[in-house]
DNA sequence: CATGAATGAGGTTTCATTCAT
DNA sequence: AATGAATGAAACCTCATTCAT
């Protein structure tokens, strides 16, 4: 409300979107590039996250976030089966920075804090709302539980990072993946 | 053949081993726990590898010779089939710590060395055999290509190293998998 | 002009006054060494002069244009013999730590940055025009070319730095020197 | 007398060399550096020279012997002049790894060990030979003393030392010494 | 007596985090 | 609230020296 809060959230909010970019690209980034990125001062972010892991954290919990807003979104359509295959794709296109966040949490040793977890567990439930309607539609085997459908997700997404895998290959890696989900 | 050669093989036995569990589990680990862990001194550690990225390497060519070896083996059995998907499920199985290892050399930046390089080559022209003879057996669809089928495997390792997948989840993951593959 | 900056030129003077001394009695030593008798953190060195050559070059410059502002103001004097001569008796009498930081530089491999190699340049540019001087005045001979001279300079200084020269000894070598040179 | 000695002497020998070689080049040199040249193992080096400074003021020994022996040898010549200005042409001239060694030594913050302050002093003595039989033939004035002389010595070598000095600057630099000193 | 492996101390440099303005 | 300087801990790597063969 006071004009100072519209600076300090306009900050906020480029250094996560600054650190989204930078720890995307490489994940032991200092956090001293975020913030030349950011155009803050260092300070400025340890302000915001006052620790490092709790800026990876943030960046982490947004990913979820839109990720879930997606799946949520999609859950709306008709079309159930198109609704998540389409999600899964898309969740395996773009998944290559989250990865390399998740990545940087994982080896700073903590194991995601309270709001990633809340964001990741948001997720889960829209992706589990997803199969649950492609399976009754039809669209996706009944007997596969969501443990292994998620567990999938995530390979296909890390299997698609592998360095200089051509968008051509994914594709048909998929078509393999989705085979052996259908009906 | 000179006496103290023995001690050194012995040393850099130790600090291979002792390397691949230390960055088997934390890709960051320093190059002074695998001296800890080898119960050598750190510079013991640098006469053998001169760089932690060599030593890196090193432990990453070990794990794929390895894997390699394990390819070819499989291929001089009888069923194909089972050739292939034993060796696709005991990659899967074990390779979360190649895959930490794959990861630590990337962040170093060096996209890995020649001998690393090699064996990466290696093993995937061992799983190319495996692939070929399994779909000229009927067992693997013949409309799958080595490079999609490869990024599968890679996929699935990754998602098993999931944190916390259950031995029992990722088994019906691999169902799902083997299912899309079969012909 | 912003408020810190008052405090960090203060340390930069700091850092580079320690670095002139203990560079000039131990042209190895550590930049430890410079950060504790400067009363800094060793980071804030790096700081200031991220790579330990770049403090050795900042050093040396600083060496050379206190020499050349002083050729400088030598050159309006009118005697320019006196000129001449004092100035080269100066550059002896105080060279010894100069030396120094130009011997930690040559080990260094780097042959002096751009900044060391500009002062240089105008050092002896000053010195060029204290001998022209001297040399139409009739105190200097005039076969006594540029490069001869400079040589003689640096040698005379080099020599003057010989473990326990004393200064009488090196008053008599100057005078030798100088009868060498007078016409 | 034993076979080995025969050994052990070569071994010496050749590790003298190579150190005057190394150290020559880079004063801050390693030991390893040494052995390899010398075609030893790093253990035969500190077994005839238990610290790297006795090295090092062994090879600094054998330099200032081989000049003392030139001196001795140039003092039985006739012509007192050419002996003296050819004995300080020559040191001169081949002084760059001398001094070399001579700092590396000071680096080590130990100023010469017993054996190099003896063979300096001989040194001294025998130039000093030169220098009186010269004066005494009127090729140098009588009026310099034996230590401004010596330091003057000392200081051409260094000056010819200066990095890219060309060869004919540094004989017109001499020329211009030698003139100081002629009566 | 020679060798090469092993060692620990120390050097340079980076980085997350705190302090002073 | 924002900034940039300061900091110390830790990382990688080198080297003189010692041990075991």
């Amino acid at each position: 409300m006071r004009p100072l809060r519209a600076d300090a959230r306009d900050n906020r909010a480029r250094i996560l979107i600054a650190a989204e970019d930078v720890f995307g690209q490489a994940p032991n980034a200092s956090t001293e590039e975020v913030a030349k990125l950011a155009e803050v001062g260092i300070a400025t972010v340890f302000r915001h996250f006052p620790t490092k892991v709790e800026l990876l954290e943030a960046v982490l919990t947004v990913r979820l976030e839109r990720l879930r807003d997606r799946a949520i979104e999609l859950a709306g359509h008709d079309d159930a089966g198109s609704a998540f295959f389409g999600f899964f794709t898309q969740v395996v296109s773009e998944s290559a920075s989250k990865l390399a966040i998740a990545e940087a949490l994982s080896a700073s040793g903590s194991a995601a804090g309270e709001a990633a977890k809340e964001a990741g567990a948001g997720m889960r439930a829209a992706f589990g709302v997803l199969l649950d309607r492609a399976q009754q539609a039809g669209a996706v085997r009944r007997d596969a539980g969501f443990a292994e459908v998620y567990a999938l997700l995530v390979g296909a997404s890390r299997g698609a990072t592998a360095a200089g895998l051509e968008p051509a290959v994914r594709d048909r890696m998929l078509e393999l993946v989705y085979d052996g989900l259908r009906s």
